[in-house]
RNA sequence: GUGGGCGUAGCUCAGCUGGUAGAGCACUCGGUUGUGGUCCGAGAUGUCGCGGGUUCGAGCCCCGUCGUUCACCCCA
């Protein structure tokens, strides 16, 4: 084997494929029944969009992008996250000069120079929608909402959401200051000092014990939220209680892109392993600012995708038996094959899934072809069937033949009893 | 970037203490004339990841390398 893809991508054939594509399906259909609107953005941009956006310090900036330069000299980024881009556009094209709040959703594939793992990849897909332009507490709501109402609709159970708010720029400095002081004092060897100065709420999220255990003291970010902060995440609960959806308030919660700030949120699978996350986001306070754009806030979340689907295996709730066709014809000699060519045509222009044998198998061997294949009907064509003009359509489930004529096929189809 | 596991037919894997490879599934054909799902029969398929070493001899041992996988970091 001479070829294979890149390191760490997934690619998704049949009949996995049909399942990626439903789970795909099903986180977007909640996100068009609230009004978002389609937007289709590039997989790359200017690099420093991203260093801009994302962070400068973060990790995803710092040592996990796919940076290039073009032919002109560009320094050229794969998107490691969809936020950054869809405000790009938002401003751009001036689509926050209308009314607010402006929704947008989108879905494709990001990319991330990571190791790969469970559920990491390199090349990974999201699902992402954003609304700028309204601190209602009822947009944090609905965000959520919609988010859950996706997985429910993939059929998850085994799933909870985990909420905290982050609170403003003042709430949050003020916390920095306590939070460094607690850190200072601890004794921690060299990498994790330096992951505690560029972010020393990461602490809070290690998954070695004895960090943990060290950190079971340490000053909390929701003691310090500004009453405006707390009110405001106080409204956010309050929505999600009335709309009966579960949650948890996780005082621990850290995300990794640095323009978070109030409400923020994760889903967490809990039978994926060590990349639990199956969806997050939370809302952006200085973000659009801070590339180029009004001083707007907003909100949005990435719902991955591959996870998403990995999570639906684990529970078994994906069937993907529903790739089969409506009718498998099959030809029987040089006049028949011109036959069921004109046929297939007419019969897929009005709607229907239909496939035709190739080749010169034996009836047999076409026959188990189609029922492999999922044929709810099949129907051969042979040299008697042209001379009378009649054909038997035969029902795989039951094995029952109908008689019907040639000429009369495309509309009997078309009829309510043969629902294909 | 760091650490552990694994790399044998398309897939899942077996191969005992080293003697030049096997199963199941899948695939193709057949079980008398143009009808599937079960059953039976036949058949095709491997540079045993790659490179070196030890040995009379290596899929099995050693070294390296690549790939893969899981975990840390980080995150969807």
């Amino acid at each position: 084997m001479k070829y294979q893809a890149p390191k760490g991508v997934s690619e998704y054939f049949p009949p996995r494929s049909y399942a990626f594509e439903k789970v795909k399906e099903s986180l977007l259909a909640p996100i068009r029944r609230a009004g978002y609107k389609l937007v289709e953005l590039p997989v790359f941009e200017e690099t420093e969009l991203f260093t801009r956006g994302v962070g400068a310090s973060t990790d995803v900036v710092t040592k996990e992008m796919y940076t290039f330069e073009d032919r002109g000299g560009r320094s050229i980024t794969l998107r490691p996250e969809g936020t950054v881009g869809a405000l790009r556009c938002i401003i751009e094209h001036g689509l926050d000069r209308g009314a607010l709040p402006v929704k947008v959703f989108y879905s494709g594939q990001y990319f991330r120079a990571e190791r790969p793992q469970a559920g990491r990849y390199r090349q990974f897909y999201q699902v992402g929608l954003e609304a700028i332009g309204s601190e209602d507490p009822a947009l944090d709501a609905e965000v959520i909402a919609i988010a859950d109402a996706g997985y429910r609709a993939i059929g998850l159970t085994k799933y909870r959401l985990e909420i905290t708010s982050l609170g403003d720029r003042q709430s949050r400095a003020a916390h920095k200051v306590d939070l460094m002081k607690y850190i200072d004092g601890l004794t921690l060897d060299e990498s994790t000092r330096a992951r505690a100065d560029i972010n020393p709420l990461r602490l809070f999220d290690d998954k070695r014990e004895e960090i943990r255990a060290m950190m079971t003291d340490a000053p909390i970010l929701l003691d310090y939220l500004s009453e405006e902060s707390a009110s405001h995440f106080a409204s956010v609960q309050k929505y999600l209680q009335d709309m009966k959806i579960n949650f948890s308030i996780n005082e621990r919660l850290v995300r990794g892109l640095d323009y978070y700030t109030g409400t923020t949120f994760e889903f967490v699978h809990e039978m994926l392993g060590a990349q639990s996350a199956i969806g997050g986001g939370g809302r952006y306070d200085g973000l659009m600012q801070e590339i180029g754009g009004q001083p707007l806030t907003g909100i949005g979340f990435g719902l991955g995708i591959d996870r998403a689907l990995l999570a639906a295996e684990a529970e078994g709730v994906v069937n993907a038996e529903d790739f089969g066709v409506d009718l498998f014809i099959i030809p029987l000699g040089d006049a028949a094959k011109t036959q069921t060519m004109i046929l297939s045509q007419e019969l897929r222009n009005s709607g229907h899934r239909i496939e035709i044998v190739f080749g010169d198998r034996p009836l047999k061997s076409a026959m188990k072809l189609a029922d492999k294949n999922g044929a709810r009907y099949v129907l051969i064509i042979g040299d008697s069937e042209i001379e009378s003009g009649m054909v038997e359509i035969k029902e795989m489930s039951t094995g029952r033949a109908t008689s019907i004529s040639l000429t009369s096929l495309v509309a009997t189809l078309a009829q309510e009893s043969w629902t294909l």
